[in-house]
DNA sequence: ATTCATGCAAAGGGTTTGCAGGAAA
DNA sequence: TTTCCTGCAAACCCTTTGCATGAAT
């Protein structure tokens, strides 16, 4: 069983102040300000524990991982500029797929990731 | 302007041939069989470079980036065991998001990128 | 007491890059 | 001939891992 300890309940306090989507370095930065001995090798470690028990969420795609606080999938809005992820609150009409299909029965479908780009605020303004 | 090398064509040649979505260093095995000298780095740029310009589609995300010689976005299956990349033939509900709001007006949107993910034919039978 | 987690540092894997020579245009 | 591309190898970056120590249970 897994233990809880300092060092984690930082990494998630930390993780949950956030309203984008840090990578473990990024995270690392926050939690140094706590705990001055934490090693990026913990953030790793807690991060990928905590996403494998579904506390938190991690999101893979173009450059570093990003952790997300919340668990629970939804979309997302990369900027392909500077990297930034965030959350869509907008409504997003999600995709699906018929799971009785012949191609679905060979298959076992556990989920769908939606991942919309283009440019964030900051980086769609220098084109301006 | 960028020059059409015998590397570039086969590259591109090799590429057409899969109906899955290689990883640069599976390309690069059968990239050799044809161009025995051929580098890795050389796989790499060419690939890249045909991203870029629209002539296939480069695709990040858990683990390797993989490539699809069919440039026009579409639904994909990843298997979470194996890595596997495929298309999806079947019909899928793409999703779409209100361009005219308030939201998407301080972004450039460009594109979605569904993905489902699961286990594939080969992985799900492994625990039959 | 027994495990599991930590800090540290090194290794790992995939991808990118600098350079001198080679081939398209 | 001028540029762009190649092969080679080294560098790079992010992430993972081995190990001895330390802290939860």
């Amino acid at each position: 069983m897994e233990r809880m300890t300092n060092q984690r309940r930082v990494i998630l306090k930390e993780l949950q102040k956030h309203v984008d989507h840090p990578t473990a370095d990024e995270l690392y930065m926050d939690v140094l300000k706590e705990l001055p001995k934490v090693s990026l090798g913990t953030i790793y470690r807690n991060l990928e524990q905590m996403s494998g028990q579904g506390i938190i969420l991690k999101i893979e795609g173009a450059g570093q991982k990003r952790f997300d606080p919340n668990p629970l999938p939804h979309p997302h809005f990369r900027c392909t500029n500077c990297g930034a992820l965030e959350d869509i609150h907008e409504e997003v009409r999600t995709p699906s797929i018929d799971i009785s299909s012949e191609w679905a029965s060979h298959r076992v479908v556990t989920g769908a990731v939606v991942e919309f780009y283009g440019l964030c605020p900051k980086c769609s303004d220098k084109y301006k």
